[in-house]
Order: C-alpha cells, then sequence, then structure tokens
DNA sequence: ACAAAAGTGTTCAACGTACACCCATGC
DNA sequence: GCATGGGTGTACGTTGAACACTTTTGT
C-alpha cells in the first residue's frame, strides 16, 4: 500500500501528470441498471432483456448501459429506458450502487441501480429488441452478472417501501376489486393479511373511489370495483413525507 | 443522439474494438466519499479535511478517494478511514450516489457516499494531515465540490435511521444522563420532545443501565447516569430488523 | 429563598390485530 | 344446494401525544 499522502491525493496527480488521456484508476467503467417492476395475474413481473455478452448469452438481464462522460447520471436512467422500451414515463429511484472487482467479465464495471413500480397495462412496450419482456420474479433461476443479487436487493427495497406508502395502487389496472389489492400486496409482501384489516385500512386512506361497478364472471358473489384517487395521493404524500424521499 | 441498438450495446463495443486502453465512456472516475458524524457539548459533527485542491483551498472536504480498478468498494471505504483517521473499527453505510456531470471541476468523478456514526470519545484521530478535524454541522458555510448538497443528505439520511434504530445510543460518553440523550435527539432530529414520553419511550426499550452513579457539579439535582447495553442492542437488533438493513 | 432541571402517571386517540357470521353469485 | 369468495363489527393491546406538580441540588 502506498503512503497515506500519497493514496489520498489522486486527484492532484491526475491534474499535474495525466490531464488527458484516462490515467489508470480511471480504468472503471460506471453504468445503470434499470430495474422495472410491475404486476399481472396476480404475480410480481419484472422487465427483462437477453444479455449482448458472448458469455452470457441465453442469459436474462436487467436493462443497462454505461454512463456517457457529458451526460447526468437521470439521463442515463431515462435514456435506457427509452431506448429499450420506447416509454419516456417511468420514474425511477435510486436503489443502490454495485461494484464488486469480478461483477463484470469484462472489466471493472460499477452500476448504479435505479428502481420503479410501472402499470404494465398503461405502458405498453414499443421497443421488444433482445427479447424483452415481462418475468415472474419468482420463476426467475439465473441471471447475468450479479444481477439475481441486484434483484434481490430491489425486492427487499420494494417491500420497504410499500409499506411506508401505497405504492401498490400505481400496479393495478384502472379498476380493481379490493381482493385483486390484497393479493397484491400478499405477493409482494409475502404474507397472508387479515381480509377485515386490510379493507378497513385502506378505505380509512382515503384513495379509493367507488366506481360503482361489479366484478363480471366471477363464479361467486361479485366484488366492488373500485379505482385510485391519484391526485389526493400526491397531496398527502407532500404534506406527511415531505421531501424526505430518497 | 445514437440509435437504439448501438447506445445500447456498449459493452460489446468494448470488447471488439477497444480492448485495452480506456475508451470514450471510460472517462469517467469513480470515487467514494465519506461522511462520519459525531456528538460532543450538545452539537453535531462530522469530520472534515482541507481539499486538496487548489480550486477549492480553503474550503473543506469531505473524506474521499477514487476507487481503484482492483479493489472492491468496501474496500476503498476501509481505505479512505484508515489513510486519512488512523482508525480501523468504523462501520460505514451507502447511502447515496452522485454524478451531476459538473460536480468535480476537474473531470467527470461520479461518487458513492458511505455514512456512519462514530463515538468521538471512543475513537481518537490518529492523523491530523489536511487540518483534519471535527466541525459543528450547523455551523458549516461553504465547502468544496458539492460536498453541501451531500451533507444535507446524509443529514436527512441520519434522521430517517435515528427515528428507526437507538442509533443516537452510540454517539455519547460511556456514561450519560437522559438530559444528555435527549438533547442529542433533540438537536439531531431538530424537534423539540416531551420530557416524560422520552424517558418512557427509551426506559421501555430495555437498553439502559443504570449506573448508580450521578451528575456531578451540575447546578441544579443532579440526573442519574446510565451506560447503554449494546450486547443487548444487537440482538434485538437482529430479531426485529432481520437483514432488510441497506 | 430562589433558580434550574430531575423525576414521575394518567388520559386520550390512533392504530394494528384477532376473530365469525351471513350474503350474492355461478354452477 | 353447494362451493366460493364478498362484505361486515367488536374487543383488546400497543403506541404516541398531551399535560403539571413535587424533589433535589447549587447559589
Amino acid at each position: 500500500m502506498p503512503s497515506q499522502k500519497a493514496g489520498s491525493l489522486p486527484y492532484k496527480k491526475n491534474v499535474e501528470k495525466e490531464p488527458v488521456h484516462a490515467p489508470d484508476y480511471m480504468k472503471v467503467a460506471v453504468s445503470v441498471d434499470c430495474v422495472l417492476f410491475g404486476f399481472e395475474r396476480n404475480k410480481l413481473k419484472i422487465l427483462l432483456i437477453k444479455s449482448d455478452l458472448e458469455v452470457y448469452k441465453n442469459r436474462w438481464s436487467l436493462l443497462g448501459d454505461l454512463v456517457r462522460p457529458d451526460e447526468d447520471i437521470d439521463n442515463t436512467v431515462s435514456r435506457i429506458i427509452k431506448n429499450r422500451t420506447g416509454l419516456n414515463d417511468v420514474y425511477m429511484e435510486q436503489v443502490h450502487t454495485f461494484g464488486k472487482v469480478n461483477r463484470h467479465p469484462e472489466g471493472r464495471v460499477i452500476t448504479i441501480v435505479y428502481c420503479s413500480l410501472v402499470n404494465i397495462k398503461h405502458h405498453e412496450l414499443k421497443i421488444l429488441d433482445n427479447e424483452l419482456h415481462w418475468h415472474d420474479v419468482e420463476a426467475i433461476k439465473e441471471m447475468a452478472f450479479d444481477h439475481k443479487e441486484i434483484l434481490s436487493a430491489c425486492h427487499i427495497w420494494l417491500q420497504r417501501r410499500m409499506r411506508e406508502h401505497p405504492l401498490g395502487l400505481n400496479l393495478l389496472e384502472k379498476e380493481f376489486s379490493l381482493r385483486d389489492l390484497q393479493l397484491l400486496y400478499e405477493t409482494i409482501l409475502g404474507e397472508k393479511m387479515d381480509r377485515r384489516n386490510f379493507r378497513k385500512k385502506f378505505f380509512n386512506m382515503g384513495l379509493l373511489v367507488d366506481t360503482g361497478k361489479l366484478e363480471m364472471n366471477v363464479p361467486h358473489r361479485p366484488g366492488k370495483l373500485f379505482s385510485f384517487n391519484y391526485d389526493k395521493y400526491q397531496k398527502t404524500k407532500k404534506k406527511k413525507w415531505l421531501g424526505i424521499d430518497f
């Protein structure tokens, strides 16, 4: 190990000795990987592509790309989403940065991971290259790189996030039954819930609007259909959580 | 903007065309910055050094360094702490990654920020280069780079963390009065609290040990001195929060 | 005696949790 | 008529918030 002084003054060294060509400690690339969660047919889904890499051919991979030297990371995120799915309106949150030395087979790549929840029905995929499609999270076996580990971390992030905010309402179709909603929560959080308490909780939030409609073609008593009062949610969110979110 | 395909296949391009010399999209450096919080004389403190950079001479800076191509990020973190303070036993948590294009005056540097709370009395600084010392957080005006913004984000992180876990107990001296503890919480969280409720809450946690001693030389009725049952905290923490923490 | 902070309990509201019966529909 | 899930209310324990008086010490 070099002396403390030398080890701690790399910026200055950079300026004085190697201003243009990437010096040794710049042999690190930075990427962004995006985890998009959705929900369909009572399953938690995630959007994946087939990896571009030969080593990982036939393995599934998150949506990612390298950060360009002249672009902000937020821009990298939206560029990836735009280029891979054709979507413009997906709001991603930074979750964690992963950087084990050997996580990428072709060199040092540190990756910043972003996460989002999207409504599959309301976000039709406009591009399908690399076999882009929604996968059942629970059915995923192997993935490229360390993406399985990243996915696990994002799943935990999602669980924490959903316990704090009623984010789940975003994931359903415009009109849904309380059973749909409860199944969504039970699936993502991995635990059974009491039906009466669950209904009480969500009604008390005041974010559900009774559409007056009923389920159709169900082999039992049809449930009421509700929609989500998104505007009211935005307001209460601001009031309760201020800018604390990140 | 290049075509979607070109924009989304940089790994492959890297392999095929420029295997060794850092290509354009590698002209990005990655650093780690460390925020160490402490508490002394009823003030929230943070450890800073004078910036090495000429542009920022006389400005205060977080403890940071570039990530080396062959080292894990965890290693960068402990190397920075070791080299700057001489300490070995500081456990840091990753908070957020900052990467605006112009955040560093000499080139593109994306920085991964780690945070920790340390007990100032129990962690004597062994190295003092670059005027390393503890600063009052509230008295800090300007900082180098975007470190002021980073500090704000870490302060919010600290507040959230302290509402979830009784971390504050780490920051005090071995023996402390309940007044010390409450002042610590009021200072860091920025709000007044009710004394009776505060005492109830902490006694109910069962993490406080009555030392049988009293405050000395105070111009009023002396309070009891307590110590922190660290072992019990570790156990209850495991039970309650599992591995969810990150 | 006075100033200053220590020490102490009760009440109320909100929230989570546990729990069981009748109802409407499709088959 | 039967199977399936819809719809509903009560009781209890926990938690957080509000709130005031007596006690102990130094000066």
